[in-house]
RNA sequence: GCGCCUGUAGCUCAGUAGGAUAGAGCGACCGCCUCCUAAGCGGUAGGUCGGAGGUUCGAAUCCUCUCAGGCGUGCCA
């Protein structure tokens, strides 16, 4: 059990429990009633580091004052041994606690013990869990939106690996389709206008734009010359393997220059070819979940939908009143639309590999296809609402002297991963981009960001770790170095400053934990300012070197164990932990 | 119209499963290195938590209504 808090938070609710039973055997207190008093975490230390709400909870069920109360309960608490040296009596008629020595040494002692897992949870129970994220279409060059979305979903499969969860990293290359053809049919053009001038072959309206695609008919021409002048067919084929043959490793080498490695780019094609796409539909078929309708063939996804919804507890009413809308599956032309791809694709994620919990992330201009795939998936009874999990993540806003800039993939004005990457460290990216919650839109000046060196707060964290790296050797060279935390006396760890650092650390499990639950791995950077700024605080406070040797061992562990976690958490964000700046 | 997301300090955002006097960073202003890294620290200024009701000992947090912004509502992906 690594995580003091909860196990502290636990003590003040057992301690809380028997002092109400005491004097409840007493006869001070009516026995026999349950109470549900909370304990929490006060804002201000001065109301101590646990606050019991007991006696307010219990004042109907007791019939007394919740000061009375709280008067009882005190004066049957035994402390003796436990983590708490005392507890008062506040406000309206809180219990507060006050951690004793005991804890804060404990604390240390905890990292000592695991310090490149510590913060560990078994949230996940070693569920198998799958984070698809990115998944680009390899057309064209990744922009912001997938910068940020690479951070996200990379840091979570992290943050979710620590919470005791199996994970598997996983990009979806859409590698078929319509988009491909579309993709082939601007390549096809821009090598038509070099073979006949630009004025002589026009440009499809609805082609991509971008100088990417005139790069590649040029490196297309050069390796085929006008081979595939008067066979568009053949031409389209070839170049749409051509293209994707450069595009899919430039990707993944941008995107591993990103530090994001992935376990396995999973290809659209495949589930095409090996008939998976038609199999998965004929099953909704057979499930009674589709019908033909001008030559198409439709999904009930309104009759899904509402089954979905009145099991999650809307009323008939409610139902009623959406505008719910079927899909194509098929179209008449005999092709299979990207939504029944993605069926089979998720189809493939439960029944075929044995996921438990699939995490997809998705720009925010999505939403609309969230609900409809889980009903999908539960038609097909893979339980869909419950184990797909759609993080949405609001998108970039670009922004160049204050002002936004429209991307735009088609018109080829995105600013692409890979000029991000020769204008900012990885480090700088990575932390930029995972420092808002994906539910809230990031604006990103190209021009700040650039700039940014001395403000952007990944140097703050970063400083720190440098920061407590030369101490340790400066202390080293003198021979002192860093002790057994059970030679550690932290009675002698007194001062403010000192208590609130070992606080933070003591907080970082329970981030760990609070960050899987809610898929939000943004937390861990909040965590990582916060302790950074504590041990900035400490150390301005109080000196290390120099001082009794005792309580120089004991600051120097604490300092030791305040560059362990701070490793460790940017570990997690993939950020590097500088020896020194 | 309907659906999803978001409204908290000048700006960008937190607010831990309803708790005590609502926080941080940036920007502004005033201070702190003869001493372990000043990429740091301290202080000041700045708020009707979009608005109105409701639930209860207690609401930024939960419910209803409402206003504003973003996104979506394809036989595109």
């Amino acid at each position: 059990m690594s995580n003091l808090i909860q196990a502290a938070r636990e003590q003040v609710a057992q301690l809380t429990q028997a002092a109400y039973e005491r004097a409840a055997a007493q006869g001070l207190l009516p026995a026999g009633q349950a109470i549900n008093g909370t304990v929490e975490v006060p804002k201000d230390s001065k109301n101590g580091d646990f606050a019991s709400s007991f006696a307010m909870a219990g004042a109907r069920a007791l019939h007394m004052a919740p000061r009375a109360i709280a008067q009882i309960i005190l004066d049957h608490l035994e402390l003796e041994g436990t983590f708490f040296a005392r507890a008062e009596m506040a406000g309206p008629g809180f219990l507060n606690f006050f951690y004793a020595p005991k804890w804060y040494g404990e604390v240390l002692a905890a990292v000592e013990a695991e310090p490149e897992t510590y913060g560990a949870a078994d949230v996940g129970a070693g569920k198998k869990v799958m984070v698809e994220f990115v998944s680009a279409n390899p057309t064209g060059p990744m922009h912001m939106g997938n910068a940020r979305g690479g951070v996200l979903g990379d840091t979570l499969a992290n943050v979710l690996r620590r919470a005791g969860y199996d994970t598997w990293k996983e990009f979806y290359v859409n590698d078929a389709g319509n988009q491909i053809h579309k993709f082939a049919v601007s390549i096809y053009a821009r090598y038509m206008q070099l073979l006949v001038g630009e004025d002589n072959f026009p440009f499809p309206e609805e082609g991509y734009h971008g100088d990417d695609i005139k790069e590649l008919a040029r490196a297309f021409y050069e390796e085929n010359s006008d081979r595939y002048r008067d066979r568009k067919e053949d031409a389209l084929d070839a170049m749409a393997a051509f293209g994707l043959e450069r595009n899919i490793p430039k990707m993944q080498s941008d995107l591993k220059k990103y530090r994001i490695e992935y376990d396995q780019w999973f290809f659209e094609s495949e589930l095409h070819e090996s008939g998976y796409v038609a199999e998965t539909v004929d099953l909704l078929t057979s499930k009674g979940w589709t019908y033909e309708k001008d030559g198409a063939l439709w999904l009930d996804t309104a009759g899904l939908l509402r089954q979905k919804y009145l099991a999650e507890g809307k009323t008939q009413e409610q139902v009623d009143k959406l505008e719910l809308k079927d899909d194509v599956l098929r179209r008449a032309n005999g092709f299979y639309t990207y939504f029944a791809a993605d069926i089979a694709y998720h189809r493939n994620k439960f029944e075929k590999r044995g996921f438990d919990l699939v995490i997809n992330v998705w720009g925010a201009d999505h939403h609309g296809h969230v609900a409809r795939l889980q009903a999908a998936l539960d038609g097909l009874g893979l339980d869909g609402s419950h184990r797909l999990v759609i993080v949405l993540m609001q998108l970039v806003n670009l922004l160049q002297d204050g002002k936004p800039v429209r991307m735009s993939k088609r018109t080829g004005k995105a600013i692409a991963l890979h000029d991000l990457l020769d204008e900012i460290s990885v480090d700088a990216a990575r932390y930029y981009f995972n420092n808002r919650s994906a539910t809230s839109p990031l604006d990103f000046d190209l021009d700040l960001a650039v700039r940014q060196d001395s403000d952007n707060p990944v140097y703050y964290v970063q400083y720190a770790h440098a920061r407590i790296c030369s101490l340790l050797a400066n202390l080293a060279e003198e021979g002192a170095g860093v002790p057994h935390a059970s030679a550690v006396h932290p009675e002698l760890l007194e001062t403010e400053e000192e208590k609130a650092l070992i606080k933070t650390l003591a907080q970082y499990p329970e981030e760990i934990r609070a960050a899987a639950r809610d898929y939000d791995p943004s937390r861990i950077n909040r965590y990582l300012t916060t302790l950074a700024g504590d041990f900035h605080r400490f150390y301005n406070a109080c000196r290390v070197k120099g001082i009794e040797a005792r309580l120089q061992a004991a600051r120097l562990k604490l300092a030791d164990t305040v560059r362990l976690v701070l490793a460790n958490g940017m570990g997690l964000l993939g950020v590097s932990a500088p020896r020194r700046m």
